[in-house]
RNA sequence: GGGGAGGUUCCCGAGCGGUCAAAGGGGACAGACUGUAAAUCUGUUGGCUGAUGUCUUCGGAGGUUCGAAUCCUCCCCUCCCCA
């Protein structure tokens, strides 16, 4: 991973970054005074639980906090129990869900949990905002409100498009800037990190801390990790490696994405240096195989959250299922009740809950997606039969089972 | 509070009395090809059925009609604009 800057504007602005301008080379300075300091720096990145899962984009940041901890600095991973709640607005294209509060504990309890495969836990200080969001008076609200001038509120630009294409926007979404800025001021923070889309949220912040006499925080913000398909990360596109992934599926999540996405992978998700992934960029250029480049970031992105074993292991299955077509090592049983036996192939996918239903099994064996001991069957009326030995069954590419008769 | 738009099959979105299981796109799945589960091309994409066919489906409940996703009534929900 590599991919961290200094709250480049032109991420976040694209080709129309308003006056101003130089934040990115300010922050750097900022960040070379700070170092100078000669105390542990400390850094946070704030995390909302609204999922169960988090995904290798979320830990984008993580590693660079990690990278902090490593280096003697002191990391704070803000838990957002209360902005959840609210319902971070940035980069959104609708209103977002309201969550109850407890279901956000419950999801927070995962996301540490998941947050500790990369980070350091007894050098790791873990915060809730809600200890002090929800202390805050109305009065209180209206101070720090009174520190943004409206025309800042609306020139965000997500508002401006949701505005300009009438999409819903709420009021309450503009005080979420607020609650995150005022958790900055909160946690004495000297660096944040995050996603580049927290970029306005990381400016209230630095309004804040100022409003109140306080240093304002280095802003360090990475570009948005794409899913595997190129499009927004995201649960519902089903284009989102897990971190929770087991290691075949999140190998294989990894040779499924298109080859053009592979540096933007390489640069935010591997755990290779600079020079490293400027290397395997390089050789992409000069024509190399895209599938060797993707296998050894497949290998790399297994090894960071299953170890280097489980890595092996599932760049050999996928040789050999893939690849090869071959069966893998382990194939799921499935004991075939005494009354599919003797039915049709048809009769007993359906059956057995293999196929969702007939007129399903029935597509693909007509495709030639339907194979006995490796031999594609297209006769749909063809009878199953089960030796006591057991029989080699795949649905399309790589669904094996071996079916077994039942007593 | 006033005015307007809309809720369609996994998603987006067309349809606006029969020719509608419902265009088109996306996704998914399969096949071909290949340098990979990439790209490209082709096909499939509600259930039951060998097929003819039949059953369920277009926010919900009723109604009109030989016949409704399409018309009417009520209800629920979403969005926009003005105040």
């Amino acid at each position: 991973m590599r991919g961290t800057r200094f709250a480049d504007e032109a991420d976040y602005w694209g080709a129309e970054v308003p006056e101003g301008g130089e934040l990115r080379s300010r922050m750097q300075a900022e960040l070379r005074d700070k170092l100078r300091l000669g105390r542990p720096l400390r850094v946070y990145l704030g995390v909302d639980p609204t999922s169960t899962e988090l995904h290798v984009g979320h830990f984008v940041p993580l590693q660079k906090l990690r990278r902090f901890q490593d280096q003697g600095h002191q990391v704070v991973f803000l838990v957002g129990d209360y902005t959840a709640t609210i319902g971070d607005p940035s980069e959104q294209t609708s209103e977002r869900k309201r969550l109850t509060h407890e279901h956000v504990l419950e999801l927070a309890g995962s996301y540490t949990e998941q947050a500790y495969r990369i980070l350091d836990p007894s050098r790791t200080e873990v915060r809730h905002n809600g200890d002090w969001l929800g202390k805050l008076s109305f009065a209180d609200i209206i101070e720090l409100a009174s520190i943004f001038p409206m025309k800042q509120i609306v020139a965000r630009r997500d508002f401006q498009r949701r505005m300009e294409q009438g999409e819903s926007l709420r009021f309450h979404e503009s005080l979420y800037a607020l609650m995150q800025g005022y958790d900055a001021y909160m946690l004495k923070c000297d660096v944040q990190v995050g996603g580049y889309d927290q970029h306005f949220n990381m400016l209230a912040g630095r309004a804040i801390q100022e409003h109140f006499g306080d240093k304002p925080h280095v802003m360090l913000t990475n570009p948005l990790l794409i899913g595997t398909d190129g499009r927004k990360m995201s649960k519902s596109y089903g284009n989102v490696i897990n971190v929770h992934d087991a290691p075949f599926d999140m190998y294989g999540k990894t040779m499924r994405m298109a080859d053009a996405h592979i540096p933007a992978y390489l640069e935010l998700a591997s755990s290779l240096d600079a020079d490293a992934i400027d290397t395997e960029v390089q050789q992409l250029q000069d024509g190399a195989n895209p599938m060797e480049v993707k296998k050894r970031l497949a290998f790399d992105l297994v090894r960071q959250y299953h170890g280097e074993a489980a890595a092996g292991e599932a760049a050999e299955t996928f040789q050999r299922v893939v690849q090869r077509q071959q069966a893998p090592d382990e194939v799921p049983e499935v004991i075939v009740p005494p009354h599919l036996l003797g039915t049709t192939w048809v009769d007993l996918c359906a059956g057995l809950e293999l196929s969702p239903s007939k007129a399903e099994a029935r597509r693909l064996m007509r495709q030639g997606g339907f194979y006995i001991e490796q031999t594609p069957v297209k006769d749909t009326e063809a009878r199953a039969e089960v030796p006591p030995a057991g029989i080699l069954v795949r649905l399309g590419k790589r669904r094996y089972y071996r079916l077994l008769p039942g007593a």
